[in-house]
RNA sequence: GCGCCCGUAGCUCAGCAGGACAGAGCAACGGACUUCUAAUCCGUGGGCCAGAGGUUCGAAUCCUCUCGGGCGCACCA
């Protein structure tokens, strides 16, 4: 990976590591070794651009006060030809670094060679990674919190692919079991009840608008010759009918949120291949089961689990934990090395049952990763809505792109960690949609495609690297001197950092946070300097510095999963 | 009762895995378009980082407790 701020982090470090030694040789410090120090960037521009903080870290063992041990570090020094102006010990014993301004101008070049690459790295070293998410209820349609599972999702999924993971985007369909015992009779009530008879919604049904629009739509098309068909029967029927509607809504919803899946897996199928009996066994067999009341127990408390679990019901059919614990068996058999999965936080508690569950198969917990994200909650008129989908008065996911629009959704969730509980003002949303942050990121896109026409308008080239011999690309990039220059160039620089740490942390809201910044930068050049001048040498720089910001900006929305528009 | 998450500016949230005077957007107020898109920029005001202890050279950040809010604690998923 070609970073530049982590290459000067480096010199700087070798530099700083040499002098300690030499002070250490000379009998100037008591030291055993070097101590584990950082190289950052100190938030007031007065402090450089980076900062050591070893001499502190130091102290203690050389008994000497901090900054007295930054004095005979930066004493012995050395950085004739480093890019280094001045070094100065500040504050507590920091040892600060002031660079050439243009330290970082070099990183455009680079940009410009590597595009839409820039800022891919190999900490991920092609390790097979699979992320679940959203896995939505398909009994219905998707609600406010599985969008915010995709956006987050997906988004993730992409940032662990820029860190050089090999990723594959999963979705569990939740297709057997009590709910769609449920589904089935929340059908069967609404076709009865529409073809005139009596008819109740059981409890825990379904009430939404939703299930009678699948029958009215069934009614239209096969009539009632259901009424005479054996319930049950009927019943497996409508199921079918409706899942397979349902699936394909949410498949074309969530392309529409920009987002798509390498495997639908179905929870059925684990039922049906037996994996689900294989597993139950496996767990007996290694003795971490055992019966009681009738039913098959889980020794989830011999995992720190408060509790045990069921497996297996008293009337014979196995938990939806028994179906999960063959979903994530089978999920490291297929060859995965890593397994995240996104869950709303209305299930953390089934965090350590889930862990708990692999260890007792033998396999390590700690290649199962679980984000437990924080519950949407809606307003709408100025209060709570519920976002059952019970209720059908849920908002959906497809609501929120036609009301809000893909970008501005996706955004808008990608703006905050996932375990911030998120208010979502719908109201707001709709109404301010034109003051919606992702259009001041996506502006500041749309106004350098705007300068780039005008260059091509008169003819005027944006240099690529073998339009100039690298010492003359160089010459023209050091040009880059005003203060809004120097800015934007460094925040071009810290891009493959932003996706290390979005990476490393399962992060994806800080590349939002990023573009902001970008965006920032770009707008306060832009309104301090003029791109298209009649300084040749000073246009074709600077040509090249916004090419290098909308490249970045395209990466940065590409992870996002929001679209980069040439014109606003 | 037990467990997880959260509590930073009027509002929504950052705070780069402990660092030097706490930031951004929105909202409020005052400025900037004869020049590449003013969906922009520049400036002003606004904070005992919920509270109390502790660890540390140094805490919004780590630990403990208290208070407040959310969510769990089913033979539902």
């Amino acid at each position: 990976m070609k970073d530049v701020k982590a290459w000067m982090k480096e010199r700087l470090r070798r530099i700083t590591e040499d002098a300690l030694r030499r002070a250490i040789e000379e009998g100037a410090l008591n030291l055993a070794k070097i101590p584990e120090f950082t190289i950052e960037v100190p938030q007031a521009k007065e402090h450089g651009d980076f900062a050591a903080n070893v001499a502190m870290l130091a102290a203690r063992e050389a008994k000497m006060p901090p900054r007295r041990i930054a004095e005979i570090i930066t004493d012995r020094m050395e950085i004739a030809g480093s890019g280094v102006e001045k070094v100065e010990v500040a504050g507590p014993g920091f040892i600060n670094f002031h660079l050439e301004p243009t330290w970082a101008n070099g990183v455009i070049r680079i940009i410009l060679e590597e595009k839409e690459n820039y800022g891919r790295l190999d900490i991920g070293k092609g390790k097979k990674v699979q992320v679940e998410f959203v896995s939505a209820n398909p009994t219905g349609p998707m609600h406010m919190g599985n969008a915010r599972g995709a956006a987050l999702g997906d988004a993730l999924a992409s940032v662990l692919e820029m860190a050089g993971y090999d990723v594959t985007r999963e979705f569990y369909i939740n297709d057997a079991g009590n709910q769609i015992e449920n589904f089935g009779l929340s059908l069967e009530a609404r076709y009865l009840e529409l073809l005139g008879y009596e008819s109740q919604i059981p409890e825990g049904g379904y009430h939404g608008e939703d299930i009678k629009d699948h029958m009215r739509e069934l009614i239209e098309k096969e009539g009632d010759r259901f009424l005479s068909v054996d319930p049950a029967e009927r019943r497996a029927y409508f199921v079918e009918y409706a899942l397979k509607k349902n699936i394909e809504r949410m498949k074309r919803d969530l392309e529409n949120f920009g987002v798509r899946f390498d495997v639908w897996f179905s929870e059925r199928s684990l039922h049906e291949s037996g994996k689900v009996d294989e597993v139950i066994k496996l767990l007996t067999e290694r003795g971490y089961t055992y019966e009681k009341d009738g039913a098959l127990w889980f020794k989830a408390t011999e995992f720190g689990v408060p509790k045990d679990e069921v497996l297996i019901r008293q009337n014979g059919m196995p938990t939806y934990f028994a179906a999960d614990i063959a979903y994530h068996k089978d999920k490291f058999d297929r060859g995965f090395e890593w397994v995240i999965d996104i869950w709303g936080a209305d299930h953390h508690g089934h965090v350590p049952r889930m862990k708990g569950a692999l260890a007792a198969l033998g396999y390590d917990p700690d290649k199962l990763t679980i984000i437990i994200m924080q519950l949407v909650r809606l307003y709408r008129n100025g209060e709570i809505a519920r976002m059952s989908k019970r209720t059908g008065r849920a908002v959906t996911l497809a609501d929120l792109v036609e009301e809000v629009g893909k970008d501005a959704a996706r955004f808008f969730f990608n703006l905050r960690g996932a375990d911030t509980h998120l208010d979502f003002d719908l109201d707001l949303a709709v109404k301010q949609s034109e003051e919606n942050p992702v259009y001041y990121v996506q502006y500041a896109h749309a106004r350098i495609a705007s300068i780039l026409r005008q260059a091509a308008q008169q003819n005027v080239k944006v240099p690529e690297k073998d339009d100039l011999a690298p010492s003359e690309m160089e010459r023209l990039l050091s040009m880059l001197t005003c203060e809004t220059e120097i800015e934007l160039v460094k925040k071009l620089a810290d891009f493959p950092e932003t996706i290390r740490v979005a990476a490393t942390t399962l992060s994806p809201y800080r590349i939002a946070n990023y573009t902001l910044e970008l965006a920032s930068a770009f707008h306060s050049f832009y309104n301090v300097c003029r791109v298209l001048t009649g300084d040749e040498d000073l246009t074709k720089a600077r040509l090249m510095l916004v090419k290098a910001v909308q490249q970045v900006l395209k990466n940065a929305f590409k992870i996002l999963g929001i679209s980069a528009p040439e014109r606003m």
